[in-house]
DNA sequence: TCTGGGGTCCTAGGACCC
DNA sequence: TCTGGGGTCCTAGGACCC
């Protein structure tokens, strides 16, 4: 016997655009944008038009004269978002978000309270058009990825269900970069072998696959491609970085250029390391240059760390460093931080790592004495708000998106 | 009209250990 | 001449995803 096909995947279309077209009238039936500098998500009648995400937005207003950009209204996009996660909620625990507007579950344990697979699809569908008023497309079949490919395949506003039977059928047809993993890069190492369809792939032989993409990445790739994807719905992954970077502009290699932009970083990772009992022992920085190549270094310290200060200071070293190294850059255009090797949730921080120049300094606090102050710091900003208190001055903070986005984009960890 | 931000996983080489 | 061999940790870079 098969097994039931009781995977979804749910994903709501050209959802940022679609949210701004719900709150605004006036923007129905047009082509909107929502972003600036870059598209962050363009309606459907502005990718009628060619307009794409991530798309430059001068090039898209030339694509497009007509089109309407409006800057995002995150803190709505998060509220529909979660509301659509509920409405899912409502018919199994089993469910895994991916993104703000993306999730799988698994309603194979829920059939007997609900109907088919197909039926609870159409029901969370009809639902979110109802009570919410927003588009969504819906994939449903026995695994992940044929779920994931098949609410592509829907898109806007549709239902595609893979019966087991016809699992072959669906894919083979399908271009390879509909597969989860396929991107520019893998997609043209594998049309230079006349590789374009999922049912050419699946036909090669899988040391074939390895050979030209290496040995995970072939794998992985033969096994959504032949079918014999086993990944299961898993409602809650903890994260394993957090991160945070800002693009400068061009600017100068310059301490006082990076060192305040760092620092606001820290704050930003650690307070959120600190709100989940999460430290982590490996700070991994990154540098942008004028030409838009980008370098990393990192170091593992001896103790997990989770206070502000000395992740910003073991953050300025390795760019130090990183500068030290491309003497000859003069611009700089992004730096990031990001902290993995991150320890359980009951994980303690020991004490201040060796290394760490200011944490080194007579008379600095030490490690869990900083920590218990960078807490009564976060405290203040929960009950009165972010911008309330900060080791960063709010004038020497970067720009270029607002916090709200990023907030946004921070997953929960 | 230059190009956002937050993540995951993998590779390859070297250090180090037994 | 022969230079074992396997495992773990770490670093730097890259492809990919939303």
């Amino acid at each position: 016997m098969h097994a039931p096909a009781g995977i979804l995947h749910a994903d709501l279309d050209a959802f940022y655009a679609s949210v701004e077209q719900l709150l605004n009238p006036d923007l129905r039936g047009k082509p909107v944008a929502v972003g600036g500098s870059v598209v962050l998500a363009a309606s459907y009648e502005a990718r009628a038009l060619g307009v794409r995400g991530d798309m430059p937005g001068f090039k898209a207003r030339a694509l497009c004269p007509d089109l309407i950009v409006v800057p995002g209204r995150f803190a709505e996009y998060q509220r529909f978002g979660d509301a659509a996660i509920a409405i899912m909620h409502d018919y199994t625990p089993h469910v895994e978000r991916i993104s703000i507007d993306e999730a799988f579950a698994d309603v194979s344990g829920s059939t007997r309270l609900f109907g088919p697979p197909d039926e609870i699809a159409r029901t969370i569908r009809r639902r979110v058009r109802d009570e919410l008023g927003l588009p969504i497309s819906i994939g449903v079949a026995r695994t992940k990825h044929l779920a994931k490919i098949a609410s592509k395949v829907a898109k806007p506003d549709g239902l595609v269900i893979v019966a087991p039977e016809e699992e072959r059928a669906f894919l083979d047809p399908l271009p390879v970069k509909l597969m989860w993993g396929v991107g520019p890069v893998t997609q043209a190492r594998l049309a230079g072998a006349g590789v374009t369809t999922i049912g050419q792939f699946a036909a090669h032989a899988p040391q074939a696959v390895e050979r030209l993409l290496g040995r995970a990445h072939g794998r992985k790739l033969s096994s959504l491609a032949t079918n014999e994807d086993a990944r299961k719905v898993e409602p809650r992954r903890l994260a394993r970085s957090v991160g945070a970077q800002s693009a400068l502009g061009r600017k100068p290699p310059l301490e006082s250029v990076y060192r305040p932009v760092l620092l606001h970083l820290a704050e930003r990772i650690a307070t959120r390391l600190r709100a989940k009992d999460r430290p982590g022992r490996t700070v991994t920085v990154r540098v942008r240059f004028g030409d838009f190549r980008a370098v990393t270094r990192a170091r593992t310290l001896p103790a997990p760390i989770l206070a502000t200060v000395p992740l910003a200071a073991i953050a300025t070293d390795l760019v130090r460093a990183i500068l030290a190294a491309h003497p000859q850059e003069r611009v700089i255009t992004l730096v990031g931080i990001s902290v993995s090797a991150l320890g359980g949730e009951d994980a303690l921080q020991l004490d201040l790592p060796l290394g760490c120049d200011e944490a080194a300094r007579p008379g600095a606090l030490a490690g869990q004495t900083r920590e218990r102050a960078d807490r009564a710091l976060d405290a203040i900003r929960n009950r009165f708000g972010r911008d309330a208190i900060a080791y960063a001055a709010a004038h020497d903070r970067p720009r270029s998106v607002p916090d709200a986005f990023r907030e946004l984009a921070e997953k929960e960890i």
